[in-house]
DNA sequence: TATGAATGAGCCTTCATTCAT
DNA sequence: AATGAATGAAGGCTCATTCAT
């Protein structure tokens, strides 16, 4: 009789330890992507939080922690937002599964502003293993790109380009679209994104020459 | 016949600031490059100059000082691997003008990596002033790109498409390149330089669709 | 009818409560051993007594209140080893006596080396109140010694020394024999206890002369 | 003709540091005395010796860093008032050697208030470094006294006492005679420091059994 | 001009204790 | 009585900058 008395309280505290997890990261990632990660304190985190000192503590290991820990959300995010090219027979065309690809993932950077800024801006050069996530993440995204530039290339929708440059030209077109938006930080309509959309699009795949 | 002697020693003295100044820069780049910009320490570079704690002071500011200086070097010398497009009657076509300067770039780019790093890895984020400053190299890459576009479009040699967005994208594909040279950092033979130089153009000209 | 009910339970109440104190006790014990006062945190003691944060303060005052509880059981737990010269007609002779004495306290440091941790490395500097206890301490067995001594030299057996000065060098080969068990925290044959037990009382009765 | 300049300046420098950290070591002692290590805090330190922060820790690599180079010190002083027993043929006597020595060593504890504070009172359970110090001392010591008495032994001297007992006894004595120092830390006329030192003699010598 | 000792604001982290449940 | 999340004071150390020589 009484364990469900322990479990109910463990139960709730568990939720709440998780909600004030949860909160605690939402608090800090604005705190971040304003100030940078240097200048950031844990004093600042804090007091957007709401929470004491030692709070801070009983959830994240160090400054490092919460960081590390907010780039993996975002990272997660990104990867959310790109799936991988069908294949299939009945599948759409190509072009258009790459045209949603990209689609998507403009959308995803528009509408999350803070992510971006993290993946752009504020995740380079603080920290090994930071570093290292961001080398990895990027260079996910740019194996995968070139696999699709391949796999067209062996369908004949593609021309036979070098796909390893391919591959970091189009990631190279994406990341500088993500840095726009972060540098530009109006409001960017949602017309607009799909215009600049299907321009990056048309711009990687047909170029820029008359042909 | 003493006031030219004085002009010759505050000559050989300016002169001798200078050098100094100069050998502090060029004794402080490679450690800011090596370490980051937070982990370069005052030290670190009065060490590698050579030189006391108080004497960096007589020449730089502070530690943002020197470095902002090492930024605006840069950013010169990779403005002056650039060269605005000739529009003369005489000039040697635009498409090989622009072939030039994407080689010429990536080039210095390639021979130049202390610099590179500086642009992709190092100046972000650090301060408003340094920012502020990479924030103008990259808006005017861009103009000079979207103008060099509009003039091909206006030549006939390049095809209708959205001029800004092709700046950016062609200025993200040669960002990304700068991003690859720096981070694997092992020798890049002078051939594997022209051919993925060749093969960034080819991207960018003509991009990735089998016409 | 009801009065003994809620006396029984209250008595029962009592008694686990003590339970409860005794079993936080016995836990600390060996943590402050191992660790040392300062190396000791809340948080190992309730983890080695099993209970939880909040409980331990409802027991105890203070990290320094438990502490000073464990020393005072050592120091009783001490005394206790130590019994009154018998002074009376029929008493065994004095030299058994001390012998006995010697014999005893040597066998009650041995076979409780928590105890003697505590009370020569652990207690001492940590408080003012704690080093008063120690102090106080030591003056008594060093008073027990001086009479001793002097009731011995009434009685003829002993020669006349400084019964100052020979009650705490006495003191001070005792304490150097709990020193010397602590630090080399081997087992100790009982026999090999019995051995230098007696050295030790060699010693302090005929010195290291010649006679 | 540059050298002598710098030579002299560097020369002055090296002086100054020396009495710099002089200064802070002397300062740093009676606070860590009184206040204990744990109780002693940098600021207590740089206040006592007039000094900023951060200049403690130009002369220091930390805390434990000062308070080991004090006990450090303080093991010297006291090594230096032990010489070793001259055993040449016409050396003086075993016997007054002996006694020199415990004299000079409890004259110098006496003199000493603060040295023989650090090595009874504070020196004991903070760190691993500081622990093996101090016990390498104190069985350095027991080792000089041990081979003494083997030697008085071979002499014919000494009775045929358990010397590895015997010389921790004796080590115990002249321990306990610090403690009594320490503690009652009135001022303790130079008389009275010869006839105790006589008396701890006369206890080791002859112990207290009437012969 | 050059030196390098001195400065001190600032920051992350720990941990004994409290208190709402 | 028991729990454990929350608290916040406190402290050791760093490092860019200053200044007397």
């Amino acid at each position: 009789m009484k364990e469900p008395a322990i479990d109910g309280r463990s139960k709730r505290a568990r939720s709440q330890r998780k909600n004030r997890r949860q909160a605690i990261l939402e608090a800090a990632r604005p705190v971040f992507v304003d100030n940078g990660y240097h200048q950031t304190h844990i004093s600042d985190i804090i007091e957007a939080a709401g929470i004491a000192r030692g709070t801070f503590y009983l959830y994240f290991d160090s400054k490092a922690a919460i960081f590390a820990e907010l780039l993996d959300l975002s990272l997660d995010e990104m990867r959310a937002s790109i799936v991988g090219v069908d294949q299939g027979e009945d599948a759409p065309p190509m072009e258009a599964q790459l045209m949603g690809t990209v689609r998507r993932l403009l959308s995803t950077v528009v509408s999350n502003r803070l992510l971006t800024t993290f993946l752009v801006r504020e995740a380079v050069g603080l920290d090994e293993e930071i570093d290292a996530k961001l080398k990895a993440f990027y260079a996910e995204l740019i194996t995968y790109i070139r696999e699709a530039l391949e796999e067209g290339k062996k369908m004949g929708i593609l021309r036979d380009l070098d796909s390893e440059v391919g591959a970091f030209c189009i990631m190279g077109t994406i990341k500088q679209f993500m840095e726009q938006v972060v540098m530009y930080d109006r409001e960017v309509p949602k017309e607009d994104i799909d215009r600049v959309a299907l321009a990056v699009l048309d711009f990687n795949l047909r170029g820029i020459l008359r042909s």
